[in-house]
DNA sequence: CGACCCATTGATCGGTCTCAAACATTGTGG
DNA sequence: CCACAATGTTTGAGACCGATCAATGGGTCG
């Protein structure tokens, strides 16, 4: 990890990322917050870091706080009574970590990686929500948001070929990296994740995941460079999925 | 269909069921919005209908309304390049169809059997959640409850057995048909919607939907009566799968 | 009452899971 | 800094389950 925090000051506060519910500007990923709203939410946080493999919060446990992630992945599951692990979703930065229901969190959550996040009080933050409707708004979209999300997952799931499943997997998370990435070449791409969260995310097997990833290799597809890293070679077929998808 | 209408006067203006993010005092679904609040609603809805396979509104379309279903059941889906068809989710009565991004529908909506539902204008909607505060918490509310319904059908296709898959299915059915029902006897749940959507839902081919609820019988967990009843017999089991799902 | 749509049943095929073993990577302590 | 251990990844062989194709039977709606 670099000692250099790579987004500036800027990251200092909260921060929602998502697409409005009105139609934005670009039409893509935004902002949601105003930097007023920032600081709202800021007066209650407190920056919490968690190292690899710890747990932020566990299924069925007392709700106390919500997540913001500033750095770093965060991975939401569930197991079932046969043992498996389902991953929920991978949550980057300016996303919320922490449904829940009745009082009690729905899902497990676990770093991927080394993660910073703000933990914000439910108690306090659902005073704000009654006094801010703009905020209120925004929390709303950014469920919105989720809820895209997790649809489009699902449709992930849906696919019956694992190699379908693994190349709408990566078009997902190609938006993410191509901020960092200057535009010119050929689009690279961080996989923080092990091969089985890869699995338990797409309903396979982690064989069944390195076989995927080497079969899209041999189309040339893709490029590998080590175990995280992957380049994208053929886009326009990729664009033409997402579009699908 | 019966002429005269099972919910009485009360159904008469729009309703969202939910569970509340707050611990509410069952756990269970309860409606979400007060009697001002659904007059609020009432005052820009209107009542529409539509006959079995009628669309509701289509992917990619631009937006207009969102609808609040009143009665009779409700498919949402997206096609997949390859034409088939995933299911995302069935909609009940006092459930909200029409999630939008950047003024376009995401996914296509269309009746599963003769559908009553009120056609809530975006503008003023929008204008309403700026006016009322607690109007955009309950949409908040439900856009959670629909985030966890979804994460809860994503669990549903993780397994991999069919049966399982339809055993889950099934107890997520229950609930909606039990209040109808005396508590008394075996619950008895009526699917409205066909083989095929059964399995659109699912992930799997009509084949093996039809095959493994038949396979179910044969383990004496179900009885069908008919192709649209269905009577469940072992109910402690499926309250230890639910438990765990 | 007939035509169409839907549901069921059977046989075959293919893809992924599983188990098992070799291999690579990462992190650790000497 | 190296060697080692632990963890994670790749590859292979076999079994199993659901998709698919095809045909029959049952419901439903005109």
């Amino acid at each position: 990890m670099k000692d250099h925090h790579p987004h500036g000051v800027e990251a200092r506060r909260p921060l929602l990322r998502g697409v409005s519910l009105r139609g934005g500007a670009s039409g893509g990923n935004i902002a949601l917050l105003n930097a007023a709203q920032r600081q709202e939410l800021a007066d209650i946080a407190t920056l919490a870091r968690f190292p690899r493999g710890a747990l932020l919060q566990q299924e069925g446990e007392a709700i106390s706080a919500i997540f913001n992630v500033v750095e770093g992945v965060v991975k939401t599951y569930r197991l079932t009574e046969d043992g498996k692990r389902h991953i929920l979703a991978f949550m980057f930065r300016g996303d919320l970590v922490g449904l829940y229901e009745n009082g009690r969190y729905l899902n497990s959550a676990e770093a991927v990686n080394e993660v910073a996040a703000y933990r914000l009080p439910v108690a306090a933050l659902e005073k704000l929500w009654e006094r801010d409707p703009a905020l209120n708004m925004a929390f709303l979209s950014k469920a919105c948001h989720d809820l895209r999300a997790t649809q489009r997952h699902e449709i992930m799931l849906s696919r019956r070929d694992a190699r379908q499943r693994l190349w709408m997997f990566i078009d997902m998370l190609l938006p993410q990296a191509e901020e960092s990435n200057g535009g010119g070449e050929n689009p690279r791409l961080t996989l923080p994740m092990r091969r089985v969260e890869i699995a338990d995310y797409l309903g396979l097997s982690a064989e069944a995941v390195s076989r995927g990833l080497h079969a899209l290799v041999r189309e040339g597809k893709l490029r590998l460079h080590g175990l995280h890293q992957l380049e994208v070679l053929d886009r326009g077929e990729l664009a033409a999925a997402a579009a699908s998808g």
